[in-house]
RNA sequence: AGGCGCGUAGCUCAGAGGGAGAGCACUUCCCUGACACGGAAGGGGUCAGCAGUUCAAUCCUGCUAGUGCCUACCA
């Protein structure tokens, strides 16, 4: 394409892979580290670099990507930072599946090679993550890039991790924890999904001891009683409170377990009395520490029924549940089954069931860390919108130490060693050479790794080069802001904060913003299981980078989901096309420039001729105001719809419009339209840019006074309060409104375009009849007309189609066949509208209270209305008459 | 069970305590010298229901019925 022709139609491709080419050759998003301007920084929320970029990382990064390019737009240096999340227990699945196709597991492998192997996949799709990343025109500064694995990183972690447990915040326990049996690791609370299941509740009859009595429990998992050291009753319950104290005999076994009471119990569930058993469920797990009971397990790792489950050893947990019941029916304890659907726990990635399982993990005592995190919100984090700091006080009050063992092998290994000879456990960054204790080599690291997360929640200081004291951190630290969905607020915004606050003494960030979820058109989450997801790279490929970037942005609205649909998509390409159209128009006239490349003449347009051109500027002043508020508000959406109304409204429907005729007259007429247009598109792209960087960064070289140069490096336009004239906008409103007025009467009466008008105007008064004089050409061309004559005292034909206009009585003289109905209609029509208005006004002002109670501009707005209302009606009465007579006339 | 949110034009969604908006779809006319990915002019909504606060409520408060999400739990 050459530089001072543009195509017909925005073509998106060729364009986007120039741009993308020239800002990483040119490292144009890599901060100097001598550049000026006060810091700006944003990390980015790390992909699973295994994943594809959906739609939601899309809008992740519009945003992010906004705020960047318009912080620089205000002379900030920013910063940027881009990489991608290990993912644990997400990439091993992945590559585990892969290595399934090929007839292998991992232990095939053995755990180094399997490594190695990940770490092949991680390089491939990397590749994958920092196309998609690119495609959407990210501002990220490429050579800061991280990866939570790299080596940095890994010392970052290993640092924290003896920190915190030489600080004693990191401890080692056995603890109920949720256990796949598959995939054979812990699982945090959140990686397990709730999904109903048919089941049963049976009930099961406990005898006292002493023979007094019985009482009946109800269970869904009846092959855990082997394990019950218990059974709870609510001390208020008067059904029980007579056995608090006394032993029941566990059926199928020889034991004898207490009956105990506490409020725990729900009176109204099931029987009332419940069965306790500490090792196999999370709640009764606190039960057994609250009154001091026995601890059974009797279900292993694997899913089995272990040795203390008699004779059951063995078994699965469904064939034990099977025989357990058949056992208890036998000997007569079972009372009832009924049908009960309840929740089950199952794995997020393999769906298995997930069963409450004690185990040695490893722990952050987050519970001791939580409330600093607690208190920095909002005083020195603020979240927006603000609804969303509830919920993260809410999860911060509630919160349990945080398992952060993973019984898996891709992940940052736990810096841990115990010494097989005399089992001193020693905890360090490097690998210790000999145990500290009794000096033997004999040496073994704990396998487990950690919770992704984990190094996820040191991101905002580990990718700025921490724990070393590097100059990233000390310019960039705290970060300005994290943007992100609201689904992670908890388990990575939470604990990035406590992280922060612990190692950096400050928080990681200094706002959040959080923005909405990306739903299907059913309003589901999209994944790839459902099938639903929208491919941004297609979006991409099919309407171009800024149409998706816009239609996101324009979205965005604080707090709400997004139900993305393509058509909108298109909609906004069109919006892309229109604007590459009306920067054609402007070159085209701009020719004389093209040669020289020079930049038109600037002037004083506050003092030029044309009121077209003092409105345009004005407002451009207003719309550049919005959209600098806007953006800094988080009003993605405000910045975003506000600039497609202007431009395709005002800039393109109108402004482009009326310049024609200076165009063409050529002087300075043409002088002060070429600049004054150039100046409007010139910081219209300006505005846009942060959007649309791709279109309007293309568009920018290509005009004269650019030299070929990089939009993405200039300010946002300077604001010129001078520029700002309502009586100048004032005046276009008159001009349009009589403009419109005409073209409806054409349209309403099918008067074809190429038949030119005569015009006759009644001005309402002398200063309108300037104005409208003023702009004659602007008026004949855009409503076109043949003449426009404006006098107080004109003699109206009868038969002609008006209209009121501000007060001015528009009159379209008319001959040949003209169809009286459909003005009469039109006119009647017309009447009634403002008819309505004038009644609704004149009630209000009748209303003693509104006058006394409503503010004084109020009424004399409304005051003012009703008297234009009223002379509009009786203008428009009488022009109506006219044209019943002429009408009649005609009859 | 608790928390949060939503109901506005046929569809997808903005919006503000005082004249109801956008995109797409729809109707009519137009290939007018930037653009048919276009232009011009239109049609279409008791802003879920009920009650309250207010001079004024679609916007604030409460309730009802609906709907969605999050968190916890469901022995």
């Amino acid at each position: 394409m050459s530089d001072n022709a543009l195509a017909k139609g925005y073509e998106p491709k060729d364009v986007e892979e120039f741009w993308r080419k020239r800002w990483e050759e040119e490292k144009t998003f890599t901060p100097a580290a001598d550049a000026p301007g006060e810091p700006y920084s944003i990390v980015i929320p790390p992909p699973n670099v295994t994943g594809n970029l959906h739609i939601g990382h899309a809008l992740n990064i519009t945003l992010q990507d906004v705020l960047c390019r318009f912080a620089r737009q205000q002379g900030r240096k920013v910063l940027w930072v881009p990489g991608m999340d290990h993912a644990g227990i997400a990439t091993q699945n992945v590559v585990e599946r892969r290595l399934a196709e090929e007839g292998k597991s991992r232990s095939d492998l053995g755990r180094e090679k399997f490594i190695e192997r990940v770490w092949d996949w991680k390089e491939e799709y990397g590749q994958n993550i920092r196309r998609q990343i690119k495609a959407m025109g990210a501002s990220v500064d490429w050579t800061h890039e991280r990866f939570t694995m790299d080596e940095g990183l890994s010392r970052a972690v290993r640092k924290v991790f003896v920190d915190l447990y030489n600080k004693g915040l990191i401890y080692k326990g056995d603890y109920i924890i949720n256990w796949c049996s598959r995939c054979f690791t812990a699982l945090a609370d959140d990686e397990v999904e709730h999904q109903p299941q048919k089941g049963g509740l049976w009930h099961i009859r406990y005898d006292l001891e002493d023979g007094s009595g019985s009482l009946v429990i109800a269970t869904t998992r009846p092959e855990t009683m082997l394990g019950d050291t218990a059974v709870a009753v609510h001390p208020e319950d008067e059904r029980y409170q007579s056995f608090i104290g006394k032993r029941v005999l566990l059926p199928l076994t020889d034991r004898a377990i207490p009956v105990i009471g506490d409020k725990y119990v729900d009176r109204e569930f099931g029987t009332g009395a419940l069965k306790v058993t500490p090792s196999h469920d999370h709640n009764d797990w606190e039960l057994g520490f609250k009154h001091n009971l026995e601890f059974i397990q009797v279900i292993d790792e694997h899913g089995n029924m272990n040795a203390r489950a008699g004779k059951y050893r063995g078994l699965s947990i469904a064939e034990a549940r099977r025989q357990v019941v058949e056992d208890l029916q036998a000997l007569g304890h079972l009372v009832k089954v009924e049908d009960y659907n309840n929740n089950v726990g199952v794995c997020y990635r393999c769906k298995n069931i997930v069963d409450p399982h004690v185990s040695t993990q490893w722990f952050v005592a987050t519970t001791k860390i939580a409330k600093k995190s607690r208190d920095a919100v909002p005083s020195k984090t603020k979240i927006f919108p603000p609804t969303w700091e509830k919920t993260y006080y809410n999860w911060l009050d509630n919160i349990r130490d945080w398992c952060i063992s993973r019984q898996i092998w891709w992940g940052h290994r736990i810096p841990a060693w115990t010494c097989r000879d005399c089992g001193e456990m020693m905890v360090t960054v490097d690998a210790p050479a000999a145990c500290a204790k009794c000096g033997s080599v004999n040496l073994e690291q704990e396998s487990d790794v950690l919770d992704t997360w984990f190094s996820s929640a040191l991101w905002p200081f580990s990718t700025l080069g921490w724990p070393e004291k590097t100059r990233d951190l000390e310019t960039f630290y705290p970060t300005s802001v994290l943007v992100t969905g609201f689904d992670i607020l908890f388990f990575w915004v939470a604990r990035m904060m406590m992280m922060g606050i612990e190692f950096m003494g400050e928080v990681p960030f200094r706002e959040v913003y959080i923005h909405a979820l990306v739903r299907d058109a059913e309003g589901r989450k999209m994944s790839k299981s459902t099938g639903n997801v929208i491919n941004p790279l297609e979006m991409i490929d099919k309407y171009g980078t800024d149409a998706l970037r816009f239609t996101l942005t324009a979205f965005a609205a604080m707090g709400r989901d997004i139900k993305l649909s393509e058509e909108r998509i298109e909609g906004y390409r069109h919006f892309a096309n229109k604007l590459w159209n009306a920067a054609r128009f402007t070159l085209m006239n701009l020719a004389e420039y093209a040669e020289s490349g020079q930049a038109p003449q600037a002037m004083d347009i506050a003092k030029a001729e044309g009121i077209h051109h003092k409105w345009i500027v004005s407002r451009l002043e207003n719309i550049k105001a919005e959209v600098k508020k806007a953006l800094e508000e988080y009003r993605f959406n405000d910045a975003a719809v506000g600039l497609y109304k202007f431009i395709w409204n005002e800039l393109c429907d109108w402004y482009l419009e009326l310049i024609k005729p200076d165009m063409q007259a050529g002087g300075e007429k043409r002088q002060v339209a070429q600049y004054t247009l150039w100046l409007a598109l010139r910081e219209t792209l300006l505005l846009l840019h942060p959007i649309m960087p791709f279109i309007t960064a293309e568009i920018w070289r290509t005009m004269p006074g650019h030299q070929s140069g990089d939009i993405a490096r200039e300010a946002f336009p300077p604001s010129h309060a001078e520029w700002v004239d309502a009586e100048a906008a004032a005046g276009m409103e008159l001009v349009k409104g009589v403009i419109s007025a005409v073209r409806t009467i054409r349209a309403e009466l099918n008067i074809a375009p190429s038949h030119r008008l005569r015009l006759l105007i009644r001005p309402q008064s002398p200063a309108h009849a300037a104005i409208l004089r003023e702009n004659e050409v602007m008026i004949l061309t855009l409503a076109r007309l043949e003449s426009m004559e404006i006098s107080a005292d004109l003699n109206a034909p009868k038969a002609s189609a008006s209209a009121v206009c501000e007060g001015n009585e528009v009159i379209v003289p008319l001959h040949g066949a003209i169809d009286f109905a459909v003005e009469l209609a039109r006119m009647d029509k017309e009447f009634l509208k403002l008819e309505k208005e004038h009644k609704m006004l004149s009630g209000k002002l009748k209303n003693e209270n509104f006058l006394a109670k409503a503010p004084r501009e109020i009424v004399e707005h409304d005051q003012a209305r009703v008297k234009e209302l009223t002379e509009a009606m009786a203008k428009l009465d009488s022009l109506r008459s006219r044209f019943r007579e002429a009408a009649a006339e005609q009859a």
